[in-house]
DNA sequence: GAGCGTATTCTAGAACA
DNA sequence: TGTTCTAGAATACGCTC
C-alpha cells in the first residue's frame, strides 16, 4: 500500500458516508466505487434514484431468505452465513418509495430499468445496459433479492425494484468494499475439458502444485484470496484507524485547550465585569422610575443554543463529564444575551458559574435558573483536571448500529433546561416583574446620569456589599422569595451588583453581621453625600460629565456583555440599598469598607475587591495615594515576574500540556514559538486573575493580617496564581474564594 | 425431430404470415410460436412493435458478419452457414423507425426494453422481463446482431434496437420454426461440482465436496471458518471505525465552533480593554520617571504557544484556511502577556490581529511583529465563512506515514514568526528603551493618582485623537520610524492607547479633520478645565479619590490583561516625557493634550474613541451630559434590538451556520434552544462589538457628518454589526477601521 | 507493446416452477 | 418448457511495466 493509499485511507469520510478514501480507491474496483458512491450520496446519485430501507442491517442472510420467497435456497447456501449483515441496494426510480432514504444501512434502490439505465448507468458507466450492470453486480458477488411478489403474475415487473445485496456492501462502511472481490475468470490453462472440471483450474498451479485435487486447490485458492482480502482490509483499517486516532487526539487536545481558553476568557470577562460593577455598578440608584420602561418588550426567554459536547454532564451519566466547564461561558453568554435583550441598560456581571447550584449557600454564584438552563450545567472546575471521556469512545460503544442518529439525538437528554424551567418558574411567566424593575432601572440610570454624585454613592454601596454570595439565596430559598421578585431565583448574583435591584429585592435580608455604626444610618449618609456632591457638582462639571459618560459607556458595555436585567429584581435588594446609601457619604467610607470585612461571608467579592480596597486606601487614606499606587505597581510587577515563572514552568502544568498538544495538532504552527513552553494565554489570564483577586482581596482585607498589606496581598496573589493553574476553568471560584475565606 | 415436427413443417403456412398450423402449434415450442406471431402479425403485435427491413432476407450469414463489426466472429461459427437467410426481428419502440413495417421478410423490431417488456412481453409471456425474453431467444439459438454502432459509447443503448436472428426464423416461413430446437440443459451426470464458484468462499459445502479427504476438508473448513471469523472481526472494526469517523467529524465541527466563540470572546475582551484603556488609559501621564524601572529584566520574548489548528493559514496553502481567526486570541494573548511581562505597568489593549500586516495602511491594526509572531498568523475574517477543511482530512492525506511528526512539524512552515522576527528587529534588542519609558510611566501614574484632574486631562487628550486607524503606519512605515521607536513596529497599536506614546510618536501626524471649535483652543480649555477641577477638588474629594482608585484599578486591570509596557517605551519617548510632564501640571494640560493631536501618529486610538467623544462632548459641552448619555443609551438599546434581529437571521450567516453545526454535533443540546436559530453568543458579542465600535467611532467623530451624532454613529454601528457577523474574528479591525477612516 | 485486470456484451448454466 | 438469477466467454478498454 503506497503512502498515498494510506493517507487516503486515513481520510475521514465526509459526513456519514463519504467518498472512498484514496487507498480504497486504489484497492476497490471502479465498479464498486461507483456503486457505492451512487448509492451513498444522493447528490451524486441520479435524482431518480432513491433509497429506502429494505431489511434491517443486522439481518442475517437466512433471515432475509426466509422473508424472501424465491432464490433464498440458492442464495443462502452460496453466501453462507459468514456475513450476517447484508446490504441490499436498489436502483430506485423516481416514483418509487422515496421515503426512508438514508437511515438504513441497507441501500435499496428501486429501478425502472430503462430510466435507470439511461440516467444512472450512463452517468456512472460506459454503458446504459441494465444487464451489464447486473452482470457486474453478479461478478462482484452481489445477489438479487427476489421481490416479495416474485412469482406472481405482475404487471409491472420492470418497474418493480431489483434488490441486490452483498455481505460487504454497506452504506456507511466504505472500508468493507475492499472485501468484495471480483470473480476471477478461470483462465483455464487446460482448456480442453473445462466442462469436466467442476471447478475452474486455478491459474496459479500450472507447474507446481502436484498432489492437490481441484477441489482442494479451489479451496486453497479461495483461502489465499480471502486472506489477501483480509490483509488489504486490515491495512486499510489500521491506517485509517491510526489517522483517526491522531485526529481524535488532536481534537481532544484542542478541545481541552479551547475550554481552557474559553474558561480564561470567561474568567477575564467576569473579572472585568466584576470590576466594572464594583466601580460603577450602582450608578443607577436614583429614583427616576418613569423613563426606564422602554426596554422589556422582547422578554422572550432565549434558551441557550450552543453547548459544548459535554454539556448535559449529569444527564449523560458521566459520559461527557469533563467538558461541561466550558458551559459556563455558554450559560453566561446566553444569560447575558437574554438579560441584555430583556433590558437594555442594566449593570451586571458575568459570573464564573463554577460553583455548583446546590443548596449550599456558599457556592451560589452566577446562577440564573430563570434563563431556562440551570447552573448545574456549569460543571465544577475540578472536572477540568480529570481527563475527559472521549465521545468517540462513547460513540463506539453504540456505533455500529446507527450512524446518523447519534449526532442529532440527546436533545431531550439535557435536563438543565427542562428542570430549571419546571422548577423555577422561568422568566416568561414573570415578565411583569422584570419590566417594572427595568423601568426602575432605567429611571435610576437616568437619574444617576444627571449627577455624578450618584456614582460616588454607588461605589460606596458596593463597598458596603460584603456578602455578594451570602445574599444570594440558594434555589430553595429562591423559591420562597419568588413572590416578591419573580426573577430572583436565577438572577440573584447579578442583582447584587445593582443597587436598585438589591433595594427592590424582597429576598430574605441577610444583614451584614458586623455593620459599622456608619451603616446604621446609611440614609443620612447618602443624603449628606448627595449634598456634598451636589455642592461640588457645578465646580466639577466636567468631571461629572466625564464620569457620567464613562458611567454610561461602562453601563452600555456591561449591558452589551449581556448582564441580566432581571437580576436587578433579585432578592437581597433591601440590604443593598441601605449599604449603598451609607457608602455614599465620603465620611462614611470607612464604615462602608468595614462592612464587607466584618461580613465574613465574602463569597464572591472578587471583582469588587479592587474597588473596595481602593476605596479604603484612597478615600480613607487620601493622603497616601502613592502608597497604594506603589503597592499596586509593585504587585503588578511581581505579578509579571510570577507569571514569567509560571510561564517558564507552565509546560508541566495541565494547561501547558494541553497547549503543547494543541500546538502539535496544528501543523501550521511555527514551533519556534514553543521554545518558551508556556501558554501565554494562561499566563496573561493568570496575571489578570491574580491582579483581580488581589485587588478584591485587598479590598476585603480591612485589616491586613501581615505587617504591610502590600506584601500580604502580593503573596496571596501569587499563591492564587499558582493554585489557579491546575484548574484553569475556575481559578476565581476555587482558589480565590478559599483565600478570601481564610481571612 | 419428431413426427409432429415434420408434420408441422410440411404444413403450408396460412398465407404469407399467418398463424401457425395446429401441428406446428403442437410441435413448435410456445415461445417460438409467440415470437413468430408477434413478429409476423402487426395486428397481434403490440402497437409499439414495429418492423423494418434490416438486411436482405437472403443475406448470408458471413455477409452479415462482415457488416457487423462485433461478435460476428463468434456468432458466425456458432450458427454455421446452414441457413443463408436469416430473420432478424426487432422489438421496436414507438418512436423508432415506424417505416417499412411489413414489407420485408426480416422482422426487425426495435425495442425500448422497458416498454417492450411491459407491452409485448406481458402480452405474450408470463413475465415482463426482457432478460427472460432474451434468455429464451438464446435458448432457442437466436443470436443478437450487434448494433452497427456497437462498441461506440452510446447514450441511448437502451433505445437502440436489438436484433436477433436465427437461421430458421423467417417471417414467411413458419414451417422452419420446427427446426429451431431449444437447447437442452446438460443434466450433468456428475453433479457434485456445485461449488463451481472459483472465488466465492466455499461456504462449507455441506455435503458435496467429493475428492477431498476428510482431513483436508476439515483443515480447509477450519481455515475457512477462521477466515470468516477474521472477517467478522474486521467488520466490527470497520463499523467502529465509521463511528469514530463520525465522532471525529462532530468533534471538528465543535472545534470550529469553539474557535469562533473563542474569537468572539477575545474580541469582546479586547474591545472592553480598548474601551477601558481609552477611558482610563492615560492615568499614568505624570512625570515621575524614577520609579518605573523595576520591571523590565525579564524581557524574554515570549512566543505564542498555543495556536489554533489552522494557524498558519497562508502557509498551508489554504488547507486550514478557516480556523486561523481564533489565532487572534492567541496572538493577542501572547502579545499581551509578553508586553505585560516586559513592563509591569503599561496601558495597552489586546488588539484584534485580524488585519493583515500588509503594507496597505488600511489594515494596520494591532500588529506587533516584534512579538515574534506576525499578524499574518491572523487569518482574514473572510476565512470564517468558508467551511473549514477538516484537519482530519488533512491529516489523513499524510497520515499513515507518520502520526506524531505531523503534529509537531510545521514549525518552519509558519513564515510569520520568522519573517517578522527577521524583518522587524524584535524587542529583545531594544530592551533599554522600554525601561526608561517605564520609569516615566510609573511616575506618570503616580502623579496622576494624586489628582483626579489628571483624568480629565487624559480624557481631553483622548478626544484630540481623531483618526485611530488612519494614523497607523503600515509595517513599512514602522520600519522607517523604528529608529525613534524601537518597539514601535510591533507595539504601535498598543502605544496608541497611551497619550504619551502617541505624543512621543514620530509618525506622520494626522490632525483630526473636524475638530469642533473647542478643540481649536484645547490648551486654554484644558487650563480652564483644570482650574475648575482643581477648584472643585477639595469639595469633591471623595469623587476624586474614587476616581483615582478607579483609575488605578482600571490601569491595573489593563495591565494585568497584558498590555505591552513596551508600547510605552516606544521611540517617541522624548516626546512622551515632556507631554507627561505637561499633562501632569494642571495648567499645562492643554499643551499635553494638543501634542498628541498634532502628532498624527495616533496608531490605534480605537478604544479611546469613546473617551474622545466623551471628552469632547463632556468638556466642550459640559452643560449637556444628558444628551450624550441619552444617545449612548439609545444606541445601546438599538444595539440590543439590532442584535436581536441579527440573531434571528444569523443562522444563515457563516457564523450561524457553524453554530448550527456545532449544535448538531453536541448531543447534549436541548434543541428547543435552537428554535431561535441564532447564536446567542454571536448576538451578544456583536452587540458588544457594535457598542464598542460605536463608542470609539463616536469619540473619533469630532464633527458628526449627520445631523445628530447619535444617529450617525448608531447607524454606523449597525452596519458594522452586520458586517461583523460573517467575520467574527475581526469586526473591529475590518468594519470599524473602515468606518473610522471614512471620516 | 505485452501483461494484466476490469468492463461490457452476449450467451449459457442452473435452479425452480 | 418457462422464468429467473447467475456464470461463462469473448472482446474491449485502460493501466503499468
Amino acid at each position: 500500500m503506497s503512502l498515498d493509499t494510506q493517507v487516503a485511507l486515513a481520510r475521514p469520510n465526509r459526513g456519514e458516508s463519504s467518498h472512498l478514501s484514496r487507498a480504497a480507491r486504489q484497492v476497490v474496483p471502479p465498479f464498486l466505487q461507483k456503486l457505492y458512491e451512487s448509492v451513498s450520496f444522493p447528490v451524486l446519485r441520479c435524482p431518480s434514484m432513491l433509497t429506502r430501507p429494505h431489511l434491517p442491517a443486522a439481518c442475517s442472510y437466512p433471515e432475509s431468505s426466509t422473508t424472501l420467497p424465491m432464490r433464498s435456497s440458492s442464495a443462502g447456501p452460496k453466501l453462507g452465513t459468514l456475513f450476517t449483515v447484508r446490504l441490499r441496494f436498489f436502483v430506485a426510480f423516481d416514483h418509487i418509495c422515496p421515503s426512508s432514504s438514508s437511515s438504513s444501512p441497507i441501500v435499496p434502490v428501486v429501478l425502472n430499468h430503462e430510466k435507470f439505465a439511461r440516467e444512472v448507468l450512463g452517468r456512472w458507466f460506459k454503458h446504459q445496459k441494465f444487464a451489464s450492470f447486473v452482470r457486474q453486480l453478479n461478478m462482484y458477488g452481489f445477489h438479487k433479492i427476489p421481490h416479495l411478489q416474485q412469482g406472481v403474475l405482475k404487471s409491472d415487473t420492470d418497474t418493480e425494484p431489483w434488490h441486490f445485496e452483498h455481505p460487504n456492501f454497506h452504506r456507511g462502511q466504505p472500508d468493507l468494499l475492499c472485501l468484495i472481490q471480483r470473480k476471477k475468470q478461470p483462465t483455464h490453462p487446460n482448456g480442453e475439458d473445462a466442462a469436466s472440471l467442476d471447478i475452474q483450474e486455478p491459474n496459479l498451479p500450472p507447474n507446481g502444485v502436484a498432489n492437490v485435487t481441484p477441489n482442494q486447490l479451489m479451496d486453497i485458492n479461495s483461502i489465499v484470496s480471502g486472506i489477501a482480502v483480509i490483509k488489504r482490509h486490515q491495512q486499510a483499517i489500521s491506517s485509517e484507524l491510526s489517522s483517526l486516532k491522531q485526529s481524535n487526539d488532536a481534537l481532544w487536545k484542542e478541545s481541552v485547550a479551547a475550554r481552557q481558553r474559553h474558561a480564561k476568557h470567561q474568567d477575564t470577562i467576569n473579572r472585568i465585569l466584576k470590576f466594572l460593577a464594583g466601580v460603577f455598578g450602582h450608578t443607577d440608584d436614583a429614583g427616576q422610575s418613569s423613563e426606564g420602561s422602554n426596554t422589556p418588550p422582547q422578554v422572550t426567554p432565549r434558551i441557550r443554543q450552543r453547548l459544548m459536547i459535554g454539556d448535559s454532564v449529569p444527564t449523560m451519566k458521566g459520559r461527557h463529564v469533563d467538558i461541561a466547564e466550558v458551559e459556563d461561558d455558554e450559560a453566561d453568554l446566553l444569560r447575558n444575551k437574554r438579560l441584555r435583550s430583556l433590558f437594555s441598560d442594566r449593570y451586571a456581571t458575568i459570573e464564573n458559574a463554577d460553583t455548583p447550584t446546590t443548596s449550599s449557600p456558599s457556592t451560589v454564584e452566577s446562577i440564573a435558573p430563570s434563563e431556562a438552563f440551570s447552573p448545574r450545567s456549569d460543571s465544577s472546575p475540578d472536572k477540568m483536571d480529570t481527563p475527559p471521556v472521549r465521545p468517540s469512545e462513547i460513540l463506539s460503544r453504540t456505533s455500529s448500529s446507527s450512524s446518523v442518529p447519534r449526532i442529532s439525538t440527546a436533545s431531550a437528554s439535557n435536563p438543565f433546561q427542562n428542570s430549571n424551567l419546571n422548577g423555577q418558574a422561568p422568566s416568561s411567566g414573570n415578565a411583569a416583574g422584570p419590566n417594572a424593575t427595568d423601568a426602575l432601572w432605567q429611571a435610576a440610570i437616568q437619574h444617576m446620569m444627571q449627577s455624578p454624585a450618584q456614582f460616588q454613592r454607588i461605589m460606596q454601596a458596593f463597598a458596603s456589599q460584603q456578602q455578594p454570595y451570602a445574599n444570594i439565596a440558594p434555589d430553595s430559598m429562591r423559591g420562597n422569595t419568588s413572590t416578591l421578585s419573580p426573577y430572583d431565583a436565577g438572577q440573584a448574583d447579578y442583582g447584587r451588583w445593582l443597587n436598585q435591584a438589591v433595594a427592590s429585592n424582597s429576598a430574605p435580608p441577610i444583614p451584614p453581621p458586623h455593620l459599622p455604626p456608619v451603616d446604621d444610618s446609611p440614609m443620612q449618609l447618602l443624603i449628606d453625600e448627595s449634598n456634598q456632591l451636589q455642592k461640588s457638582y457645578h465646580n466639577a462639571s466636567e468631571i461629572n460629565a466625564d464620569m457620567d459618560m464613562l458611567q454610561t459607556s461602562i453601563n452600555s458595555l456591561i449591558q452589551d456583555l449581556g448582564i441580566d436585567p432581571g437580576s436587578l429584581s433579585q432578592a437581597p435588594d433591601d440590604h443593598g440599598v441601605p449599604h449603598v446609601n451609607g457608602m455614599n457619604g465620603s465620611t462614611t467610607n470607612g464604615g462602608g469598607f468595614h462592612t464587607p470585612m466584618s461580613n465574613g461571608f465574602t463569597n464572591g467579592v472578587n471583582g469588587m475587591g479592587v474597588l473596595n480596597g481602593m476605596g479604603e486606601l484612597g478615600v480613607g487614606d487620601s493622603s497616601q495615594p502613592d502608597f497604594l499606587l506603589d503597592s499596586l505597581l509593585s504587585q503588578i510587577g511581581d505579578g509579571a515576574h510570577a507569571n514569567g515563572g509560571l510561564g517558564g514552568s507552565g509546560g508541566g502544568l495541565g494547561g501547558g500540556d494541553v497547549t503543547m498538544d494543541y500546538r502539535d495538532v496544528t501543523d501550521n504552527y511555527d514551533h519556534s514559538a514553543r521554545i518558551d513552553g508556556t501558554s501565554i494565554e494562561d499566563a496573561s489570564t493568570e496575571q489578570l486573575t491574580a491582579f483581580l483577586d488581589e485587588a478584591s482581596s485587598a479590598s476585603s482585607e480591612a485589616t491586613p493580617a501581615t505587617g504591610s498589606p502590600l506584601m500580604s496581598t502580593h503573596q496571596k496573589r501569587k499563591s492564587e496564581v499558582m493554585s489557579d493553574v491546575p484548574m484553569p476553568s475556575s481559578p476565581d471560584g476555587g482558589a480565590g474564594k478559599k483565600a478570601k475565606r481564610k481571612r
